[in-house]
DNA sequence: AGCGTTAATTGATTTACATCAAGGCGCTGA
DNA sequence: TCAGCGCCTTGATGTAAATCAATTAACGCT
């Protein structure tokens, strides 16, 4: 779907089709193939990246060279580097395509553009970012609270269209565990269920 | 300090004088005595919360009992469950009093006039919030990819004024780990420096 | 001063998960 | 068609941190 933006602002931040056409000159779309990157460690983020269609993921690499599945990213999401795009640091993040993936890119000024033509977009911006501490808030709980099994029950409840489309070791790297660990979670599970 | 907030808003969100006197009627000041409760699980959080002196805490408690410690907030900080404020649910944790402590306390309808009375409030509301998430992202990361020595270690490089401040218990509910590993930690550190 | 309570330490043991290593299974592509 | 490569699984072993238990240390309270 190419205009996957327009609809999702049209529905989410109320900005009628006019208003829309107006900013649209400040978007740039983009396409990548799985494996390409979106953005690399190092680099400073310059845009704010919404997913029209496909799959991203963001990650960051450890002194050992392992890597840590920060976040994924489907149709309808943001993704990018807040910190680095904010404060105009150098990322310590890659995003990069699971699936083929349109997205659409805009910096603050189209942010400023849409405030300024529909106010009500400066409302839905400020939703996007309580809720992401929210999410974020939620999955730090987690990882301090909840076994490996908790965390996977939890992912595949919370994200459970993206089990099928995202490997198994992201799924194992974004709980913060080894493959190989996943693997026998879901078998003791299997076990577990099939007694019932 | 009776007037911190004032001094932390002229600074920061460079409101005046005769700005923040227009405002005052919004804020209400409370203090809390060691162990007291500033919210309780259950209750919807209404208010954000300054700190103008001493320190709080948010604990979330499992299913098994144990706590979970979220966030510290000593002076100039601010805490609260935005999820639940924002959302209007009953909060999952629980704020409480380490220190004697005097906060400032204020809803929406400050943030909006304080929006009003001078836009670039606004800017640095969302300072706040983006600084929010970059903190939330960065504990994500470590809780990840670093053993419980390297959390704790970084724990004192970034707060470390807190670690006199809060029993050390309660660094280790915050670090993810319990009060008898922590110990070990440190004597193992103890022992390191002493070799050199 | 003496008591009770809560915090910190230390040791012995257990456990969840990581690591290392090997094998199978399904792609994809010359 | 089958060689090669990811991905997943399984088993054997290792290890960081949890748990259990006991001791000491520090703190308020009457």
């Amino acid at each position: 779907m190419a205009d996957q933006f327009k609809k999702y602002l049209a529905d989410k931040a109320m900005l009628s089709e006019d208003e829309f056409r107006e900013l649209e000159p400040f978007l740039t779309r983009k396409h990548f193939r799985p494996g390409e990157f979106v953005l690399l460690e190092g680099d400073v983020c310059k845009s704010h990246i919404f997913v029209e269609s496909g799959l991203l993921r963001s990650y960051s690499v450890d002194e050992a060279g392992k890597e840590h599945i920060l976040q994924f990213a489907p149709e309808n999401w943001f993704i990018g580097d807040r910190g680095s795009y904010y404060f105009g640091e150098p990322s310590q993040m890659n995003i990069q395509a699971i699936e083929p993936t349109d997205v659409v890119m805009f910096d603050q000024l189209f942010i400023e553009k849409a405030m300024c033509s529909n106010p009500s977009y400066g409302v839905f911006n400020e939703r996007l970012l309580q809720n992401h501490i929210r999410q974020l808030q939620g999955r730090i709980n987690l990882l301090l609270s909840a076994t490996a099994e908790q965390r996977y029950l939890h992912f595949i409840e919370t994200y459970f269209d993206l089990t099928f489309r995202i490997p198994q070791w992201m799924i194992a790297s974004y709980l913060g565990i080894t493959p190989e660990s996943l693997s026998r979670v879901r078998k003791d599970l299997a076990r577990k269920n099939q007694k019932v």
